[in-house]
DNA sequence: TAGATTGTTAATCGATTAACAATC
DNA sequence: TAGATTGTTAATCGATTAACAATC
């Protein structure tokens, strides 16, 4: 049924819907159409219909959608309802703030373990979490059923540890490294470049200054 | 000359250009066609002469781009020439780690000032940075010509110190918070919701493992 | 039943790719 | 000059929006 390739486009659209729905249904809100979410999102009605029946129809014509109803959809569409073992890989400033935050946890993410190659940094603890040596990693992520890695290492470590994840049973990369990974097809790769987004900041910044001095 | 709207999509691929021609600078590469490029990248030669088009010919026929100066150039375009102050707002893991960050430095984003409202926090040194209590965020923005405010902090506070900022003459956010900001037009807001993302990635190992599932 | 609002088809818009003339 | 490769126009593709019949 739901069987049709579903755009990128669409998929990014999903998480937004789901925290609009989360809010709405915390409000007590019960149903909802798509012209009001449309004016609450900032979107057109139209296209958050058209999204909503890429995965089949979830409304009610003449009522609109039930808000906790859609709400457990999407989620399921997104694959919340299952769990999710990960390790972060480089225990630096950014691996361990990621370790440390816990919202991850109530959406089925849960940390296992955390790696990394630096003495001074091993054996240190992130909550209940000891950093392991880089060693243990192939043999820590068959032994604990890791499904993702999370990659807060420099570039050139990246791209190593990118090869050897690759021989490992591991489903995808949330990669915070600096580099574009090269790994097979069966693995799920998903970028966060933050310089990158600083940049389109400053771009932005830069291109209304003009357009001020310009009008 | 560069007077026409760029769309966003190609803005988005400015940093990714840059990052590409940077390295291969350092590797002491002179010149790259769109078709060397294109192979490197994964993109189409087509898209790199359009996109580069866009601000104006930056090749030379029969020879290609210039390696060095293209990438001069893209870092004007994203106004990687210029200085920007910036401020965190939320003193927290993710506001810490983003502040020990130093690669930011050497793009031209240099951090001013770091703010929280938990007496615990409020003192630390982050480098040469004290957190400083909120109270005093206006007053320093004012006095230090703080261009951008990143905020690393809850929900419900990002939505309150937005309309603070709103009132001060900020000129971007970056906002690692999971809401949407409502701030005016003349305020640049790039977004990082690192849980979009994560979904985002859950739902691509899911798909995968269904297509698996059936073929 | 009448009114509301979806699901879905058709129209539009924008972005990507292909093709080729211009030119180094 | 001949070959290479850009800059740019035209063709295609995909995503968004509009419209409306289906239906609760």
């Amino acid at each position: 049924m739901e069987e049709r390739e579903i755009s990128q486009a669409v998929i990014s659209r999903l998480p937004r819907y789901f925290r609009y729905l989360g809010e709405l249904r915390d409000e007590g809100v019960e149903r909802i159409s798509s012209q009001d979410l449309s004016s609450l999102m900032h979107v057109t009605a139209s296209q958050i219909r058209q999204d909503f029946n890429n995965f089949g129809g979830f409304g009610q014509q003449g009522y609109g959608y039930n808000v906790s109803y859609l709400y457990d959809e999407i989620g399921k569409i997104l694959g919340l309802d299952r769990k999710h073992n990960f390790v972060i890989i480089g225990a630096g400033n950014l691996g361990r703030a990621l370790g440390n935050y816990m919202n991850f946890e109530r959406r089925g993410f849960i940390l296992r373990g955390m790696f990394d190659n630096d003495p001074e940094v091993i054996g240190r603890r992130v909550r209940e979490i000891n950093v392991m040596p880089m060693e243990e990693l192939e043999s820590f992520i068959e032994d604990n059923e890791i499904d993702i890695a999370v990659l807060t290492l420099p570039k050139a470590g990246a791209r190593h540890v990118a090869e050897r994840l690759a021989k490992t049973g591991i489903r995808a990369i949330w990669n915070f490294a600096h580099v574009d990974l090269n790994v097979p097809e069966s693995i799920q790769v998903e970028n966060v470049h933050l310089s990158d987004s600083l940049m389109k900041l400053s771009y932005n910044i830069n291109r209304y200054m003009k357009e001020q001095g310009k009008t």
